[in-house]
DNA sequence: GAGATAACTTGTATAATGCAAGTAGCCCAA
DNA sequence: TTGGGCTACTTGCATTATACAAGTTATCTC
């Protein structure tokens, strides 16, 4: 978490952490669909490809932002899950939600979700 | 603000946008410290370079989130200011900055901007 | 031991960023 | 009327990040 800042502002530190345009779609897939392998991220719709997934991973985790374990014995699988640190974000992407469902056209939220997740 | 988007995600769309380490940093200026000249942003602590600032000021135009005027009659002079659009974005900056001052170390938001700009 | 699973790694091409320097339009004072 | 200052960019080049495709490695199952 102590990562090389451009300056104390927080807007500015949170986008050093966060700031571009795979890792927090890494950590939506967590928060809201529950997430937590490999190769579930790479379902996603989004497209993203491995050498990023990997590399996000493992800079999510450098960050505290997210916790790598081994699936039981189960072959090479490891399991993702956010940490308190990566929950917290919850409002930051719940606002882009926000902003995205009322701002830009033809988006939407996958129906499932509206209620489980909070996502509304 | 059509521009191209991966998926139907509204977090996803809106990363599209603004998804990157100094778009939202313009709109902070903006919005949090009324800066509206190019100079005026390239005085900002994290020191953006001419060109990614004329490449965003460009672009954040194209989306519709800011607009440029000219000056009076003041030389080449420009004002950029937040659209309607543009300013619809404070929740997701505010919660950014609630996040940041929470969670990561050594982060403040300059003490005369508190009370004034309902930053906190 | 052969095949399936799962998580990466590597290579290469393209695009974005960062840094320094230069350009261009307009105004004002000499 | 011209020369300098102000302001907003543009350009060139080196470095870094991203995208895409393919290959590799470790474990488990049969």
């Amino acid at each position: 978490m102590s990562q090389s800042h451009r300056s104390p502002c927080p807007i500015a530190c949170s986008l050093d952490l966060v700031g571009d345009r795979w890792t927090l779609l890494v950590i939506r897939d967590m928060m809201f669909f529950g997430k937590q392998r490999f190769e579930e991220f790479l379902d996603s719709p989004e497209g993203i490809s491995t050498n990023i997934l990997a590399n996000r991973l493992k800079s999510l985790e450098e960050m505290g932002l997210v916790e790598k374990q081994p699936y039981g014995s189960h072959s090479r699988r490891m399991n993702y899950q956010l940490t308190e640190l990566g929950a917290s974000l919850r409002p930051v992407l719940k606002s882009m939600v926000v902003w995205g469902l009322r701002n830009i056209p033809d988006t939407k939220t996958p129906e499932r979700n509206q209620s489980e997740t909070g996502i509304d």
